[in-house]
DNA sequence: TCTTAAACGAGACGGTACGTCAAGTCTTCGC
DNA sequence: GCGAAGACTTGACGTACCGTCTCGTTTAAGA
């Protein structure tokens, strides 16, 4: 519907946005503004702010990651504190969970587009470790990367990053047998 | 400042409409016209709609709460998942969490005021149960418990949660073996 | 420059539009949405709503009127009043009526196409009939039915219509006499 | 409800921009702006532009006519004609006379506020002049000059006014002479 | 007991952003 | 390659809250 020249402009302004002003100036005047682009022509092609955060966050993976092969469960994690913490995409994140507090739409969007591939990434990893519950395992892992960021606590340093992968493989093997007879 | 029956009745307020018009109804405007006060008796006591939910909850839970002794670790993540769920208390977590996102300072008096104590809670008693490394231990106990909360996901099952603590019981006895020597 | 099919739809999507929706429907956007056209296809061809309902009542009247000779002068003002209250004409002459107040090439246009072929028929019955200031008289007939579409009161019954002509009809007499010695 | 201070501004500079920008500038955005008031304060007083315009003529009228009392029907015609074409009572008017044909409620509104006022001064001389039909004689009067200026034709000037005052003075007195007995 | 200063309700105020509508211009694509 | 469809910028609409600021009016304590 819209021009593609108009939604990079969008998008680019977004982000621009996200970096300069914090999450608090990224309304939809703003934006407009930013882009140059009558107010009618973002809601003629998103719903709301956060459409456009989506849009531009994943407009950013596509630009940056390019689909980086990584080899373990670690570098995957590292990776994911960096999306984390690294501008501008920290900031659309914040105001993408910002919004997930208000709107369960927005939650299950932001769970599926933006979540789910990061955890599969880290499922598929663990998976071929040979983990007896990959399932638990990944929430193991994620949980408290995201629990930090949340509570903007500091992050995992790549040592504490290390030992906390370390002891989660070690309870899953455990776990293995445990299921295999000792508490069962 | 206030008199004692203004700030009951704006808590009061405060927590009606948390639970009746959902985290957006949680105004300025709004809880002074639902209390029956001026906007400037609001800001006189408080500098924000934040401020007035951080004691909407500290009054609920000074009311509700009434510090019931948990005997285990299950027992108190149990209560925290309780307190993550039910209305109002909810509500004003979500609204909180939402300016956590966008407000530092609020993060900050998040986590002091309305985390460090569930926290503390759970570290005294992983540490009467000899666990090695309290601390991480709480934090793998706690944090998908608010990773599921954050994302909406369903919450845990009490059998689920019960499997969840056996799990990181495991995991720091076999860290304490590791420490001594196994692993390093 | 447009074609002829399209002109006709535009047309008659104005007329349309008049009858059903009052005049504020007529607008740029109504009549090309109406008309199933594109905008631009509007403003190659007229520069303004006004432009087209200028046409359209043209059109209306060549359509509808088919310059029937009226015989008298009570006729051609019983007419008037007639062109000034029936939809879907009226709507179109309000329209136009509104935007003589702030654009006077419209005024002028409104005088020239849409009024004078009108003032120009009682000028001539008028003088037909002897009266010895015909300009002043067609003013005095005409002026009335006006003010009272204007201000929107209740227009004249026949029975009033009749008196009125009446009137103006002794009066013009009397001026006549006045004229040739009594005031001069 | 709104304080003095804030009506005085904002009722002058509907003046202001009524003389300066023309019809088009009079928007509730542009008197907000021109004001320094936000548009909020606008709304809560007047639900529309039509009200302020209203509230700046009777308060215009007000600080200028300050009742004279005019000797003759002439003497009123002529203020009369004064007001229709002195800025910045001219664009306030044309303004009020362009909504009076989208919007039935303001044209009562004109009637009765603006127009009845003048209307009844003409019909008390009338009357005291010993018109058989004063209202009727006030219509003949009056019309003609809203006529011109509907059309924006040239306005009388003093001596055809008073040509015209004498031709619907003789009018009626030819009419009352009617109604004794020669007509019926 | 009376006064007096504060806290109070009410809500006006200047702002910012919302989401919508129409104006008039510019671009793309199908016939 | 012309013209219909419609995307574009602009600007006004009317609304919701923001945080500040008067207003009188309680209300509670000290004189």
């Amino acid at each position: 519907m819209a021009r593609p020249t108009t939604v990079a402009r969008v998008l680019a302004a977004a982000l621009d946005l996200a970096e300069r002003g914090g999450p608090s100036a990224l309304t939809m005047e703003g934006i407009a503004a930013e882009a140059g682009v009558g107010k009618q022509t973002l809601y003629r092609t998103w719903p709301s702010v956060h459409a456009i955060l989506f849009d531009a966050l994943v407009t950013e993976s596509a630009a940056a990651g390019a689909s980086e092969s990584h080899a373990t469960t670690f570098d995957v994690l590292q990776s994911t504190i960096a999306e984390l913490t690294t501008e501008p995409r920290a900031s659309l994140l914040r105001k993408l969970a910002a919004a997930i507090h208000s709107d369960e739409a927005i939650a299950r969007q932001f769970h599926k587009r933006l979540f789910l591939p990061q955890q599969e990434q880290v499922s598929r990893l663990v998976a071929a470790d040979g983990y007896a519950n990959p399932k638990t395992a990944t929430e193991l892992l994620l949980a408290p990367l995201l629990y930090r960021w949340f509570l903007r606590l500091p992050q995992f340093t790549d040592s504490e990053l290390r030992d906390h992968v370390e002891k989660v493989r070690h309870l899953e093997r455990l776990s293995s047998t445990n299921v295999s007879g000792q508490y069962i």
